[in-house]
RNA sequence: GCUGGAAUCGUGUAGCGGCAAUCACAGGAGACUGUAAAUCUCCCGCCAUUCGGCUUCGUAGGUUCGAGUCCUACUUCCAGCA
């Protein structure tokens, strides 16, 4: 019980590969399918630890690359771990500073996602990522002074912070690249991966603390030969789990999803970073994903947007200055039992901090619930009927 | 009462002879998928789907090819003096 593992409830077969398990971390277990929540600078934004346990999140993730730049990952060592330093009890995840390859590099200054425009990279001169093949130079995003990063760096600083679930340093790569660059970029991102692994290894046994698992991360942008090529590659290795990353072109998901899950070892559970769709989700999920994370609900919530069973409604418009009525009719979440849409509406309108944490948390209560739903329906073997049903209630 | 100053989109403003006219806020709509994000984009006199057309800068006149910009009177407001 103090060490990592993964264990398989329930698997079902052709065409879905849906599956429901428990990961095991030293600080507790994760029943999967699960939603993890993102805490990038260890702490979900506007909510309290209490109010995230509240939606019923299991995990958070928080971010190497933000956490190195401030507080600095040694202030979290020596505050006992991230666990500790955060006030959350639970799992933790880390990840490793590879999307910011991306975000500040590539993508920088655009908007990443998986329907813009992607035929665009952020010019040269503008980026605050660059890569070369031994790692990642950074011009921090707070004060603009430069940092390298590579695996081994990565490594160092998420074993400092002490997640039970990390990730190898990756390299994130724009759709836009061509197909030459993201073969070079995705070699890249395997000889780090070994690194990561061995340098990860070591300082684990090294340091004797409790046991912290290691995911490698699959890219290959949308290309199946690349997709199939790095899950054989990494699969071989001895990671924990695997991440499924990369940009990915939204009508591609389930498919490219399909492809890495075929060839990964069935007994090592798969993330899928970056992504909370419920389509998106159901998608992943049918091809054998345990767990996600994503910004997207308190994002979204930030600026105004809630989920509910009938779609993604914004309540900063003006239809709901009068509308007195519950959030969500079917939500039994803390925002949905004591506030209306007209005073939610009203928050946002006069830009109150408060409308951030109580739609934050309408939003992770559920997305949370639909994957604790998934994971119901798949134990029922109820899995393909019920996404129908809720997808098509959602999009109408 | 006298002497100055000011009147421009819902609000506060820019504008010093060639502008449907700046900026901000307010208002409206949209976006957000391993967080540079309490952010970003678009609209915001009227009409038109486009080209474009129409009417505007307190009111009424005037000067000028041309006036929000100059002149005169009036109205209202502000400041100082009585």
């Amino acid at each position: 019980m103090n060490k990592f593992s993964f264990t398989i409830d329930k698997s079902l077969g052709n065409p879905t590969f849906a599956r429901t398990g428990i990961i095991h971390t030293p600080h507790g277990d994760i029943k999967t399918p699960a939603f993890i929540v993102v805490g990038t600078k260890a702490t979900v934004k506007a909510l309290t630890p209490e109010q995230v346990k509240d939606t019923g999140a299991q995990a958070i993730l928080a971010n190497a690359y933000h956490l190195y730049l401030q507080p600095g990952h040694k202030i979290v060592e020596k505050a006992g771990g991230l666990s500790e330093f955060a006030n959350w009890d639970g799992p933790t995840f880390t990840d490793s500073g590879g999307f910011q390859v991306l975000s500040l590099g590539s993508g920088y200054k655009k908007v990443i996602s998986m329907d813009s425009d992607l035929s665009t990279n952020a010019p040269k001169s503008s980026r605050h990522a660059f890569v070369d093949d031994d790692g990642v130079n950074f011009k921090s995003v707070i004060d603009g002074s430069m940092h390298r990063f590579t695996p081994e760096l990565s490594m160092e600083i998420q074993h400092s912070i002490g997640a039970d679930i990390c990730f190898a340093f990756d390299e994130l790569t724009s759709l836009a690249e061509t197909y030459e660059y993201q073969v070079e970029a995705l070699n890249r991102t395997h000889r780090w991966a070994e690194r990561s692994l061995n340098h990860f290894r070591k300082l684990n046994k090294e340091s004797g603390r409790p046991y912290q698992a290691l995911f490698g991360v699959l890219q290959g942008a949308n290309h199946e030969d690349l997709r199939r090529q790095t899950a054989k590659f990494l699969g071989a290795m001895s990671f924990d789990g695997y991440g499924i990353g990369g940009a990915i072109e939204k009508s591609k998901l389930g498919e490219i999803v399909g492809w890495v899950t075929e060839e990964l070892p069935v007994d090592k559970p798969r993330h899928l970073l970056g992504i909370s769709e419920p389509d998106d989700m159901f998608n992943a999920v049918a091809k054998g994903i345990d767990t996600f994370d994503c910004v997207s609900p308190t994002r979204v919530a930030r600026n105004g947007a809630v989920y509910t069973l009938d779609g993604r409604i914004n309540l900063r418009k003006a239809c709901y200055k009068e509308d007195f009525s519950q959030l969500d009719p079917d939500c039994d979440c803390y925002t949905c039992q004591n506030y209306s849409r007209a005073y939610l509406h009203h928050l946002l309108k006069a830009g109150e901090r408060l409308a951030a944490t109580l739609l934050s948390i309408h939003n992770e209560a559920f997305i949370i619930r639909l994957v604790d739903s998934m994971r119901t329906s798949i134990e029922d073997g109820s899995f393909e009927d019920y996404r129908q049903k809720w997808l098509s209630r959602y999009y109408h």
